[in-house]
DNA sequence: GATGAATGAGAATTCATTCAT
DNA sequence: TATGAATGAATTCTCATTCAT
């Protein structure tokens, strides 16, 4: 049915090819670090191809985020627009970001979270834009939330997902349900009420 | 009377010149953008000056980092050891944090809060490289927190510092002590009790 | 017919441009004196293209050296190893060292021999690392000479070979020949055997 | 007897103290790679001090070969012009050749032989300029030397002095006379007649 | 479209030398 | 004269981007 000339997937291949690379070598050297000779040198491909599908590092990261965005956001969204319970929003959000952070180890995970354009990246993904206080003043209109600044509460779950995020990932510590729980009893009924550790 | 040379009072004029140049432009240009260049085009001072100085970028923004965190820190853990209660403890460390932050609006605020680097700089300094989280044991000690997992604890303290920091950023919002409450309400007793808003 | 794409003679021609350029610019400016971006000058490329070929001034240096000492090296070996006769021995090194000297004027005995880098290089073409002097060995075993102190007198007979030619090239003077019989007999025979000359 | 204003003698004093250091520099780093800043470094003195005292690294250099010809030289000449037998000219001139380089090995000798300015400099020391070859010429005319090319015999001396003097601060060797008796025989008598050696 | 060498602007850094104190 | 910080020209090298094949 799909009847892509050769040249066409050669094409698309390429793209892929270059995304891919981009990821690994995001991952390794980190976005700042990172040149487009590298993500070509990880590439069978020669320099001047990169230019044919990219402009600029810049470009290929925007995409490879894009991407991701691509696919969690609508999950994040369904998921959130779904909750009856606040704590459904809140554990939705948390988990559905640590599982992928942690999925995407050898991707985007792995890039180094704290790297700026990088993390204005993961922040899009999370909030989606500005989905989640969207989402946030929505769940609030349906009695979810008590009336607060929406902005600052999503603002607050991004800056933990993300920090606990980068623990997880230098603990090499997998259990994302623990985590998750972890931040969504804090942010719902704070400090006393999250479950006490044993050791992790 | 005159203790220091004439030179010397050159000398310290001219590092922290440096400093104040590399702190515009840090926060003019991000720190990733930011060439030594740049700095010393921020200057009256020769290329060569720079090196009697500094050995790099990151040596100047090393000491940038290391001042605020030398005044930083010790207010911080100070009023954390004295903290009598969670709530004491927990908004110590935000009001501290976010009215640093804030105070520091030309210099380290500005600076793009979401550079790597500079991220990692900042979570040093409200961290105190490991201090939030030995603060924290220790406070479990007293019996101000539950048995928990600090350092998950710390994580989701700095993520939330960070990211309302930089939502006030935005905002150009001045009310630290609303914002610290909400932070602090929110970690303590979660979202429920955050104090409603009417709007900003 | 044509083997080699045009891009590969394109690439082959430039290294030999940069390679000449490196020799006349070594050998006006001397090696020390000299930078890479003389070389460059001295070439219609672009200061970029040099590190496509080299990556220090060092690195074209040694190619210049190790293009001479591959051509002459094997020469002054089978010679050597040839020789039925001391004289044989001493006036082959000699000879091929001095006629090489003198048809490389405008290459590496134009380059200022005193440099110590060259020096070394050349050093080595003669005694090619350390073949001279395993020479010596090898052709005391045929009883050619005596017992004596081989790395002497390769020591001995490099060091006249350098000095001889570099008076050869302030007298711009010509013959080989007679400079190479001079070399000769001194060595083997000593200062009373040296031909008497009448004057240059 | 000797009455000096003290600043007069700081002044000499710094001289040396420059000289010193400067020799102690490029022995070390060897004259090319040394910087006027390496030779300040290695001195109580501060940068603009040296250019109370010389004008360049070049000519410290100068001042501190001119020391030394001015020590050797004399001898050397003095030796040579006594000389009865060719023996006695060669042999006094490898001896002290020899013995000097050995002798400053911590100075000069310690310089690498090998760098061009520094080789240019010793060369000028043994030879004196032409001082070796008007000795050559001078004793030619009393019969010690058949008339031959006294710049070639010249530069035949010199190089093999450099060599052996070269190979013995490789060996660490300091039978110096067992040296200068095996370059005057070999200048002398040619290779049949080097004293045949048992083994370093 | 693919190739990969050429390009050259631009960044970092060094260092001989000057000059105010 | 001594000091040592300031100077800035000069150098090396990188890398995004172009372009002939």
């Amino acid at each position: 049915m799909d009847i892509r000339s050769k040249r066409t997937q050669t094409k698309e291949n390429n793209r892929r090819v270059i995304l891919d690379a981009a990821r690994g070598v995001f991952g390794r050297d980190g976005y700042r670090t990172a040149t487009v000779r590298d993500i070509i040198n990880a590439t069978p491909l020669a320099s001047g191809t990169f230019y044919n599908y990219f402009r600029s590092k810049e470009e290929v990261y925007a995409a490879l985020r894009d991407e991701i965005a691509h696919e969690v956001r609508p999950l994040l969204r369904t998921e959130r627009q779904r909750a009856q319970t606040a704590d459904d929003f809140v554990a939705a959000t948390f988990r559905t970001f640590l599982s992928q952070a942690q999925r995407r180890a050898q991707s985007l995970a792995a890039i180094d979270l704290r790297d700026d354009q990088m993390l204005a990246g993961m922040r899009m993904i999370v909030m989606g834009g500005d989905d989640l206080r969207r989402d946030i003043e929505a769940a609030t209109e349906r009695g979810l939330f008590p009336k607060l600044d929406a902005e600052l509460l999503a603002a607050a779950i991004v800056g933990i997902a993300f920090e606990v995020a980068d623990v997880m990932r230098q603990r090499q510590h997998t259990d994302v349900n623990r985590a998750a729980q972890f931040c969504s009893e804090l942010i719902l009924r704070g400090v006393t009420s999250v479950p006490v550790e044993g050791d992790r």
